[in-house]
DNA sequence: ACCTGAACACCGTTCAAGT
DNA sequence: ACCTGAACACCGTTCAAGT
């Protein structure tokens, strides 16, 4: 951190008659990983919606155009940045006694770095992974499948639910907390308030067209989100698990 | 259809010294159901992307400036767009005996209407429903789970995991489908082709990172997007019916 | 090889002015 | 009340020109 700047030395005043170059120059070369870390910085200051090509140039002091040698454009940045994120993902070394709860502890791991960057999980949806650990995300959870004796038809469409799961439930929280317009104060705190709006809004539904809805105000409007995701994970563990318990019969299965 | 240019008549010739005005006067008064309607076409024919402000405008023969006093904004305009298509859903009444079953075939019925007007269901990922059409297919869902003895907390969580569910899976089938460039031929021809290149580079993956993901290539790349569908919606209803099962056990189950 | 200024063809939203 | 032209502050990407 404290050494990014050495080579360039921006602090160094420029010799007479060695015109400055137009602005302050770049500082540093240009790289793909400068390119893809400058892009994850907006993108935990301010959300994905703010990583643009013009904005990430602007920070590294060039034009939108300088990007381009080092990434095909907008769509393989934000790839790039994914995989960086789940380069953060701590994964399990497979107990085969405790599959289930690893493939929980897991899911949990890729929520908790998930959510820590704002709405990286909207480029994960509908991504074929390529990238390097964002493959090896795929190989643990398909690791552990494979110690937990899951056939591997059922763990090959596992992955794919439970990632649907995973990026769907990690956008849902953070669009959420991002929802606040920029100068709102608090986001928790206005967070709340539209909630309570929403409760409103519910009790108010005429209740002939609605009866059920009506009657579920407080239990549709919860919050909850640690609540719903340890729901649909169990449910989908104990899914896959019983394919295991299945194919294992013959085995004897404890 | 036929009729759409009543009252407007643009085939008529301009009276003299009636001075034309700028270009084609936008045939029918603009409406809020109007507007919809315009953006729903432009959606089925280009996906969610092509439907901007200014595109629908142009559609109507207007400015972009215009869908304002109709329509609160581009957000606004998405909601509403989700809601109509919402009430191309058709609805269960609800049979207490085979709840499971109709709830399955909601969601199949959901995924029908969502899948048919491109990558709408983006817009439903991380919306509270508030439209009238949206409401009452969770009126319909919670129906269903009542009618199954299934108590209110976990109605209120599954509703929204089946939602998560559904609003991933539908976003998964068509953004595959529209990845296909502009001119590039038929898209499931593009499609298989892409999946052929994915199944190249699986496979030409280094066996000792990816030992599992290795042996699973063909599991990996089996598309099969009905099976994961089915898959994981057996896994949901399941798991919703277990908590059905347990309270209502006291009373005797069939 | 890498970088860039300028241009192209777009965005959503606002606002004063018209009818 | 409804509609609009014009403007503002943005987009992603390309390309010829520079070093």
């Amino acid at each position: 951190m404290a050494e990014a700047d050495r080579g360039a030395r921006p602090d160094m005043p420029t010799p007479p008659g060695r015109r400055p170059r137009k602005a302050a120059p770049a500082r540093q070369p240009l790289t793909q990983e400068l390119v893809v870390d400058t892009a994850i910085r907006v993108l935990d200051a301010e959300g994905l919606e703010a990583v643009t090509m013009r904005r990430v140039a602007q920070e590294l002091g060039t034009g939108p155009a300088s990007l381009y040698a080092h990434v095909s454009g907008k769509e393989e940045l934000r790839e790039l940045m994914l995989d960086r994120v789940a380069a953060e993902i701590r994964l399990p070394v497979p107990d085969p006694a405790r599959w289930q709860e690893q493939l929980k502890e897991l899911a949990r791991e890729i929520r908790r770095v998930y959510t820590s960057h704002r709405d990286i999980a909207v480029v994960s949806m509908a991504l074929i992974p390529t990238g390097p650990h964002l493959l090896d995300v795929a190989e643990a959870q398909l690791a552990l499948m494979h110690a937990g004796g899951v056939p591997k038809r059922i763990a090959g469409l596992a992955v794919s639910t439970l990632g649907m799961f995973l990026d769907a439930d990690a956008i849902e929280d953070t669009l959420h907390h991002a929802k606040t317009p920029a100068g709102a104060g608090d986001p928790w705190t206005y967070f709340q308030e539209y909630l309570n709006q929403i409760r409103e809004y519910f009790a108010a539904l005429p209740k002939d067209r609605y009866p059920t809805v009506s009657g579920m105000v407080d239990e549709l409007t919860a919050e909850d989100g640690d609540g719903r995701f340890e729901f649909g994970l169990d449910m989908l563990v104990r899914g896959i698990a019983s394919y295991a318990a299945e194919a294992s019969r013959p085995a004897g299965d404890g």
